[in-house]
DNA sequence: GCCAACGTTGGC
DNA sequence: GCCAACGTTGGC
């Protein structure tokens, strides 16, 4: 999951409060289909720092919920709102919520992982691709975390969420 | 700041 | 339904 850190960064999804873990603002079709119908309820995803000098992967964050309306596209305050989904009543983009799990004790710049004979054929490395929300192989994730070296955040960093069954 | 790659829009 | 114009993304 891509994220211009200037607007969210990994930080502010670790320091966030349970109530701001949803991953809103997604406008595409194809990124909403992703979270929308692969995104599960304990699925781990890498969180990118994209549009910076250094683009890179900060950490691993879980899903803590799947997907459901993203209410901000009926929000005409939101830099997020959608004519056409107010046209309707009823959002046509989705969210999920997201709680961070661990840090990149080596974060993963996008340089590093070009570099990587193994990555080529990764989703991310492709020429012009923009995709915000972007799927990644079994491989590719284990060499990416290989490279980063994670390290678990403390409790009360990336809250965990109660368990109920 | 540039620009390639796309996605979206809207006229026809 | 085509497609040109336009807007956005995001690396460089």
């Amino acid at each position: 999951m891509k994220t211009e850190p200037g607007e969210f960064s990994f930080d502010d999804l670790v320091a966030a409060p349970r109530s701001q873990h949803h991953w809103d603002g997604v406008r595409n079709y194809q990124a909403r289909n992703f979270m929308r119908d692969e995104f599960k309820r304990g699925d781990l995803v890498f969180i990118y720092h994209s549009s910076v000098a250094e683009p890179k992967v900060m950490g691993i964050a879980e899903v803590v919920r799947e997907a459901y309306p993203d209410s901000f596209a009926l929000d005409p305050k939101s830099p997020y709102f959608d004519p056409k989904s107010e046209a309707t009543g009823e959002s046509r983009w989705v969210m999920v919520d997201v709680a961070a799990r661990s840090r990149m004790s080596q974060p993963v710049t996008l340089a590093t992982m070009r570099e990587q004979p193994t990555l080529q054929g990764m989703a991310l490395l492709r020429p012009g691709q923009r995709l915000s929300i972007q799927p990644v192989t079994k491989d590719e994730w284990d060499i990416v975390v290989s490279l980063g070296k994670p390290c678990p955040l403390l409790k009360g960093q990336g809250q965990r969420s109660p368990r109920k069954s």
